[in-house]
Parts: C-alpha cells; sequence; structure tokens
RNA sequence: UGUCCGAUGGUGUAACUGGCAACACAAAUGAUUCUGGAUCAUUAGAGUCUAGGUUCGACCCCUAGUCGGACAACCA
C-alpha cells in the first residue's frame, strides 16, 4: 500500500522548472561540456529588493545544483547612476542571503578595453558607425513599433572615418553627446532593437572604478551580452523584458565572434501591498515616505533583514513561489508564512504586554514573589525553561478582559475563570473603573494555589491561556508594530489621477511602549522572539540595553479576528 | 497596423513530454493544545482563455481568434 504514495513523493520532488529542464537536457547532450555556470548581474544604482532575491536565489541555486559556478558582476556601464555604496549594499545583501560568489567578483567595467575592441571589429566589418545626429533626431527617425525607421544621413562614412572619429571620441576630442557609435543592423526591423541601435555615448563622468581613464561608455546592450561571454557563462538568466533583446546580443556575438552563452528568461517577481520598481523605492525613500532603504516597511532585503526576516524563510519563499514565464503578483501572505514557519522552531518565546491593563490578585501575598517557569520554545525542547517572577499586581493584554463578552470569547470576563500561562488559574471578581471615563483602570482577581502549572490540579480545564507579566519586574520596551505599506493590492494599477503613493497605508507604522518580562533584557541586536499570543518579534538596531526597541516581523495567525469579523 | 512572450482552483507552481489535473499558500471543518499559535486529520474549490482540428485519447500538437504583458533612453 505504500508503494504508490512513495512514487507520488519522488515525482513532487524531481518535478523541474522549466530553467532546470533546458540545464539538465544541455547536460545530457554535452553543450558546453556539461558545465552549469551562470552569474547574478545586478547595476549598482539602487539596493537589492526581494524581487533581485528570486533572481539570485534561482542563479546561485542552479549552480549549486548542478555542480556550476555563479559570478558577481556588476552591470557598471552608466557612472552618472552608479556608486560604491550600492556596490557594497549589494555585496553584503548576496552574503546575507547565504550565497558566495568565491574569487569570482567582476564588473562590466573591468572589459571596457575588451569592448572597445569589440566595437573596432565591428566598425572594420562595416557593421558599425559614429554618428552626429542629436538624441532627439535619432529618436525621431526610429519610427515606432509599427513604422519603420528612417536611415541616418552618417551610416555610410568609410571604415577609416568611423576608426578615426571612434578613436577621437575616446580621445575625449568631442564633448558629451555629440556623437555616438551607431550599430549598422536594419531600420525597418520590426523588433525596435535592431534598429541601428547605439553602442558608445560621450560621457565625461568619473566611473567609480575606472575613474577618468574613459569618457565614452558602452550601452548596457552592448556590454551585458558580451560579458556574459567573456566570463563563458553557459545560461544568462534574465528577466522577462530582455527577451526583445536577445536578437540584438546573438547578432553582436556572431558578428563579433565570439562564445555563445545561451539567454532564459523568467518572469519577475511581483508582491501584493507593494511597489517593486528601483524608481518607486527610490521615490519612498527621497520623499520621506519611509525612513530609509533599510525601513522594515520596504521590500528591500536590507528592510527585510532589519524587519526580521531570515536568510532561510527568504531562501524558501523563493524555492516556493518557483519560476516561469507567466506574470504573476505573490500574495505577501506567502512571504509571511515563509518567516513564521522559520521562527516559530527558531524564535524564543517571550511574555510581552503591549496595551497593558492592570490585574490584581486580591488573595495573593502582598510581598510574595513566586519564581514560574516556562518553556522557551515549545518546538525544540533543547533551548531549555527560563525563570519569570510572579506577583500579587500584574498586566495582561486590554483586549484580553471584556466586560460583556460574547459566548465565543474564551479569555478573562467577570466571574469567568482563565489561566495565566506558566502560573495560576484566576478568577475575575470585580472591575475598577475611572468614575469619569468609564475606562477600566483595574480587574480584581482571585486565584486558586493548587493550579500552578505543573500541580495536578493545574489540569483543570479553562477555556483559555493568557499571557502576563509582573508589574513589578516587568521591563519598559519600545515595540514598532509594522504593517504594510499599502492599502491596495497592486498599487501600481492606481485608478486615473492617482498614484501608487495615494494608496500609502497609513497605519504601517504604530509604535506603542510595551511591558516585557525581565529576560528579555539580555536580547541582542537582530535576535529574533515570538511574543507569546502576538507575533514575531526581532530587535532592531536603533535599540540599546537602556532603551530595547523591537520590530514586529509578522503577528501571529489569528483564528479569532476571524470570528470576530464573521459577526 | 507591427514583433516577441504568455494564458491551469482565490494566489503561485506541477502534471512522468499525448494517458484523463496535483502540490504549497489562502479558505472551511474536526481533533488536540497551558499560545484562538503550532501540530494532525478531513473538506471544498479549476476540467486547463475561446472556437475548430489531429488522435483511441489533448493542459500538452496544429489553425484561427480573445485577453494580458514587453518593446519606440545617448537607462539597466
Amino acid at each position: 500500500m505504500e508503494e504508490p504514495r512513495k512514487k507520488e513523493e519522488e515525482k513532487i520532488i524531481r518535478s523541474l522548472n522549466f530553467i532546470e529542464e533546458i540545464i539538465e537536457n544541455d547536460i545530457r547532450n554535452g553543450v558546453n561540456d556539461s558545465r552549469v555556470h551562470t552569474r547574478f548581474p545586478p547595476e549598482p544604482n539602487g539596493y537589492l529588493h526581494i524581487g533581485h532575491a528570486k533572481s539570485i536565489c534561482l542563479n546561485f541555486g542552479l549552480s549549486k545544483k548542478y555542480n556550476g559556478k555563479t559570478n558577481l558582476r556588476f552591470d557598471d556601464t552608466n557612472p552618472v547612476k552608479e556608486e560604491v555604496e550600492y556596490v557594497d549594499s549589494i555585496m553584503e545583501d548576496v552574503k546575507w542571503l547565504g550565497f558566495d560568489w568565491e574569487d569570482r567578483l567582476f564588473y562590466a567595467s573591468d572589459y571596457f578595453e575588451q569592448l572597445y575592441g569589440y566595437a573596432v571589429i565591428l566598425i572594420r566589418k562595416g557593421k558599425a558607425f559614429v554618428c552626429d545626429m542629436t538624441a532627439e533626431e535619432i529618436s525621431e527617425t526610429r519610427g515606432t513599433p509599427t513604422r519603420p525607421g528612417k536611415e541616418s544621413p552618417f551610416r555610410h562614412r568609410s571604415v577609416e572615418e568611423n576608426i578615426d572619429l571612434f578613436a577621437r571620441m575616446r580621445a575625449g576630442e568631442f564633448p558629451d553627446g555629440s556623437r555616438v557609435l551607431r550599430a549598422k543592423i536594419d531600420l525597418t526591423s520590426p523588433n525596435m532593437h535592431m534598429r541601428d541601435p547605439v553602442l558608445y555615448r560621450i560621457l565625461h563622468t568619473h566611473h567609480h572604478r575606472t575613474g577618468n581613464q574613459w569618457c565614452i561608455y558602452p550601452m548596457y546592450d552592448f556590454a551585458h551580452g558580451q560579458s556574459d561571454s567573456i566570463e563563458r557563462i553557459t545560461h544568462s538568466i534574465c528577466t522577462l523584458e530582455f527577451e526583445v533583446h536577445r536578437p540584438l546580443y546573438d547578432w553582436f556575438i556572431h558578428e563579433i565572434g565570439i562564445y555563445a552563452p545561451r539567454q532564459i528568461e523568467f518572469a519577475r517577481l511581483n508582491m501584493t501591498y507593494t511597489v517593486m520598481s528601483k524608481r518607486k523605492l527610490l521615490e519612498l525613500v527621497r520623499d520621506g515616505n519611509v525612513t530609509g532603504w533599510d525601513d522594515p516597511r520596504m521590500p528591500t532585503i536590507c528592510g527585510l533583514r532589519r524587519r526580521g526576516y531570515t536568510p532561510e524563510s527568504i531562501r524558501n519563499f523563493a524555492e516556493t513561489i518557483g519560476v516561469a514565464k507567466r506574470d504573476n503578483i505573490i500574495d505577501v501572505s506567502l512571504l509571511e508564512f515563509c518567516i513564521r514557519e522559520d521562527l516559530n522552531k527558531r524564535a524564543n518565546r517571550l511574555m510581552a504586554v503591549l496595551d497593558p491593563v492592570k490585574i490584581v490578585i486580591d488573595n495573593y501575598p502582598e510581598e510574595l514573589v513566586e519564581e514560574m517557569e516556562a518553556v522557551n520554545n515549545p518546538e525544540d525542547e533543547t533551548k531549555g525553561k527560563r525563570k519569570l517572577p510572579f506577583t500579587k499586581t500584574i498586566f495582561i493584554e486590554r483586549d484580553d478582559f471584556m466586560e460583556d463578552p460574547p459566548n465565543k470569547f474564551f479569555r478573562l470576563a467577570p466571574g469567568r475563570e482563565v489561566r495565566l500561562k506558566a502560573a495560576y488559574i484566576i478568577k475575575c471578581e470585580h472591575v475598577v473603573k475611572d468614575p469619569k471615563t468609564g475606562e477600566i483602570e483595574e480587574i480584581h482577581c482571585t486565584y486558586d494555589p493548587l493550579t500552578k502549572s505543573g500541580m495536578p490540579e493545574s489540569n483543570r480545564k479553562v477555556k483559555g491561556t493568557l499571557h502576563w507579566v509582573s508589574e513589578k519586574y516587568a521591563i519598559k520596551t519600545e515595540v514598532r508594530l509594522y504593517d504594510r505599506l499599502f492599502v491596495m493590492e497592486n498599487p501600481d494599477e492606481a485608478e486615473e489621477g492617482k498614484t501608487y503613493l495615494d494608496y500609502l497605508n497609513p497605519d504601517s507604522l504604530k509604535i506603542v511602549t510595551a511591558m516585557i518580562e525581565p529576560a528579555v533584557k539580555n536580547a541582542q541586536i537582530l535576535e529574533k522572539y515570538q511574543f507569546e499570543r502576538i507575533g514575531y518579534f526581532s530587535v532592531d538596531h536603533d535599540s540599546t540595553a537602556q532603551n530595547l526597541v523591537f520590530n514586529r516581523v509578522v503577528s501571529l495567525k489569528d483564528s479569532w479576528s476571524k470570528v470576530e469579523k464573521v459577526k
């Protein structure tokens, strides 16, 4: 009877995504001597986000799976936008995600000389020319997707003149924008990228690596494919929008006569309740809608890290969403599931009360302090136990008490009994309210001394278990309750007259002062805890020994709020 | 009036490459629980964009269409 099930399981494990299928096919056919070599090629002009994480996991994952290699290469062909700050953050993020490019850190700028040589080859073959038109003129004569373009009047310059002009461009004889080098392909091509694309432009700009060595820079299209070729990349994996560029890359490779990698395109990641474009993320930072690239509400890797996400959870997320070519928008709740799943197993529990209300246990001795024993992680016995002090006056969560509860409410209410986690069963006797506001100031209870955790009597059934913290021993800490940055599933689809910024969630951050059990004082930056019955929290780097700061990573799954909603 | 790509439960990804749609999340129900968490069990939900065709048999192949996306930076 076990046979069919086993078979089923194997099948699931073996099911390949379309890229793996291509690779396995290539390996089988001995393509590139069955070598697998990928690369992650970011432009250092911004911070990496969860979409890049998908690509990183894909590229490094593939080489790991097939015993290959993955390079990290910065496509730094536009010095006006690129900065070392970004290079550093990208390397940090890739490392943090758990990947290693070993000694294969490259830059497209490493290849500038070689690329220049390739351009000269094209010129000599009569396949490239120097064009003196302005950017506007070039754009106007390019035509539209449905209308062919017009030839440049400079298209038929002699090879000698082109060689000379291109050399003088390099030598710095011409001002920015005065001339470009263009490929000579086909102005009537239905593929816009084939209409004599620009190969080199003049930019008298300092480059973060080559300094002032160059004043002409290759366009991305002229650098990317050849860089992959130079690095002997076997499978150049990129996102869908470069599909249209592929014929151009193939043309370059063929005309120059160099090794041809195989480009495979996949659909980029989109996620609900967030934006993913670098431009929009930059705007959020610049306009102060978030505190920075690493604001815990940002979908950036550094933002997720600060929020409290673990590399494992992100890798697992990337694995779970899969790879395909169709457009997709992944529900953030899947990301949230991944971090809960991870933290449930790893995070120690703590009692923290975010919105405290005082409980006085009338029959508990005034000065008595009992050391209660609590399990650190019920999912992992090796995490051990800790002590926490119990006293006559404690705090519980304000919404764990209702004066007039519905019968589905399992928590504290007048005349009802409830268990205090790792302590006693208490019964609510009466409440004390502020005569003016009507707000509850104290809830008076009695405890049953025979029901201390672990005692035989403690097995008595009560409907609910509450977390609590001793008034006397609690530590005040700052807790930042983060929520989704946008209120709309897809902020990119703003209605007429609105932009994504009109859908910012005004409640994406609430700061509260919480009372937490004393064990919290050992918390280290980035350490994760589960606040019992509330959610997962991570220590922010703003935290100090005197003033602890926690970020809410994600709340616990809450089926009670669903019950409430149904009403 | 173009070229390229795509279309499978609410979301995402599969389907031994032509053998009668599965997995994860989300949802529901129950059990269990000193977290309304976790865990376990169970259930519901698509007949694969449409119309034809090939075939004993089509998510898979062919044809035509529909819808969605990408492409007109001296950006990447």
